[in-house]
DNA sequence: GGTGAAAAGTTCTACGC
DNA sequence: GCGTAGAACTTTTCACC
């Protein structure tokens, strides 16, 4: 189960994931040891799933940022969902409900990189695809 | 400039965002106090935004969890970018092109909550919901 | 840009309550 | 579950190349 204290914890690591234990342990007034234990059985038991970092994908040279969802065409459905995460422009992949089977979240270069990458979907389903302005 | 070195940072931090300076300095042969001053560079420019986790929603009692995409009344937009970053059920919000002006991942007890969430959505605009089923 | 070394701080482990 | 204490390790700063 997962406690109130767990709660605090992991509202600490929402905002900084990188939080030293003994960090954590001032801010919510418990020691690092009982900070780490809670931590560990979190990991373990897979409420917390990962730790990632945000980057500015413009700055790194991939300018565009879109969402494109997949329509899969008939018996493509098992051979997408394996190749499509090997894909490095592909940010998150989800599976969804509705006219469109597949979400993910893309970076790419410019222009005609998202047109070569709309190209390599078009044979596994039809893709829809929406720019991403800004997140807030 | 992001270096070539740099990009071998953020590559191991993709991985695991707690990683020590002193780990991903044996990884690839670099002294911790260089990778310490390469990390913080990348701070400072903000091609490293934030260090975050991966939740599983469900186990937290969300077992919910949606994309929904809102059309925007007129005049509404910039009353609805500063109200909806406050819902505690919203994990991101995107603004994006097409028909739909603002893109969101939120997350739910149940159909209930859902229903609920809608219901403050359809005062600024017309919503369409996605159930997430699984992230690869 | 990089290292290495010293001080400060953190993590880890074991044990007691 | 939590705290403490000591050993091991990491971070931070800084002088030097």
């Amino acid at each position: 189960m997962v406690s109130d204290i767990d709660l605090k914890i992991i509202n600490i690591l929402k905002i900084n994931a990188r939080a030293s234990f003994a960090e954590i342990g001032r801010e919510i007034a418990l020691s690092p040891s009982s900070i780490r234990e809670r931590i560990q059985k979190l990991e373990d038991q897979e409420v917390i799933k990962s730790y990632n970092i945000k980057l500015d994908h413009a700055m790194l040279g991939n300018g565009l940022e879109v969402f494109i969802m997949l329509k899969i065409f008939d018996g493509k459905l098992k051979f997408i969902l394996s190749e499509i995460t090997t894909y490095p422009e592909v940010l998150e992949v989800f599976r969804i409900t509705g006219p469109y089977n597949i979400h993910m979240r893309v970076a790419l270069r410019d222009q005609l990189h998202l047109q070569q990458f709309i190209d390599k979907l078009i044979k596994y389903g039809s893709p829809t695809t929406h720019l991403i302005l800004s997140e807030l």
